[in-house]
DNA sequence: TATTGTTATACTCTATAACTATA
DNA sequence: TATAGTTATAGAGTATAACAATA
């Protein structure tokens, strides 16, 4: 925040909030992952399903450890989330007939068509959060984030919140 | 997402991940917020208790149930935090003597000291997360992002994350 | 002996509800 | 009776470590 001014100097009024683009990143993203959240909650999932749900479309029959790899979480979890899919017959566990401690991961056919509700249900999302916006601004916009994101070394698809890091405020 | 393309009808290559604005805004937002957690780490703080120190700076002297109201969080998890930062030496609870159920609260010489620490720590995170860009296209982010946050409601420097919404992978 | 998936356990964060003191 | 702050408790989420089956 460059530009951002201090309290002890501002007679007229107390210290300003930070309006940095950095601080805006959080509270917007924040606010995006929350608003998403709720959408995706009339399915009766979770973020974090929506993201299992993905990976697993994108690359069908992995192990529940290449899985966890990709998304950065300890296996452990993976099970707790695929059990949750499973049971609503979204996610299949197959046996491998190759190595047989292996489980393979597919989406059932219910789990395809759900995916498709989520795209909808993102592309309204999308929308709503853009709404400022007009599509000159929207692709400007989208241009520099993903410039960004490139830099920071984000995986395209890959949600950093799978990670194990503290607190959460985030400036 | 209004230009995301379908997995199923991609023979070449299977579903791609979504990289809308909304998507890029929720990775980055998480990721900026995961890096400034662990920079203020270094201090001994979490990212709420910035936004504790911070809000307290605007408007000291306020009372807790006030705080409470202004960030969003019941007044329960205030007495936590305020603890936190009173053990530390840098909040300060005195009690009311208009009514003596209350307590004013203020930051400490030493809690203004680290609040000053804390803005040299942001604006380090600032250049970080936006080294991508050269200072124009770091105008024009900021000026798209200000514009998305506005008309989505978000009250300048109030960080959505002290809200209580289910999930937290977001879209 | 090493690896996959699983279970058991503990820890952190946060909300709800009951309680104390002041009004 | 109502309100400010506090304490006690419970629930969700997630990690670590021990375990069983398979290699």
């Amino acid at each position: 925040m460059s530009s951002e001014r201090q309290a002890a100097e501002e007679p007229g009024g107390p210290a300003p909030t930070p309006r940095g683009a950095a601080f805006l990143l959080t509270q917007l993203g924040t606010h995006a992952a929350d608003r998403f959240a709720v959408r995706v909650a009339e399915l009766g999932l979770t973020p974090p399903d929506i993201g299992l749900l993905r990976t697993i479309a994108t690359r069908p029959g992995r192990s529940q450890r290449a899985l966890a790899a990709d998304l950065g979480v300890v296996p452990s979890r993976v099970v707790a989330l695929i059990d949750r899919l499973d049971g609503k017959g979204l996610v299949e566990r197959r046996r491998s007939t190759e190595d047989r401690r292996n489980h393979e991961l597919y989406l059932s056919a219910e789990g395809g068509r759900v995916l498709g509700e989520v795209r909808g249900i993102a592309a309204a999302h999308e929308d709503d959060i853009l709404s400022a916006l007009d599509d000159g601004q929207r692709a400007e916009l989208t241009e520099l984030l993903g410039l960004v994101a490139a830099q920071q070394g984000l995986a395209p698809g890959i949600h950093p919140g799978y990670r194990n890091l503290p607190g959460g405020q985030g400036s």
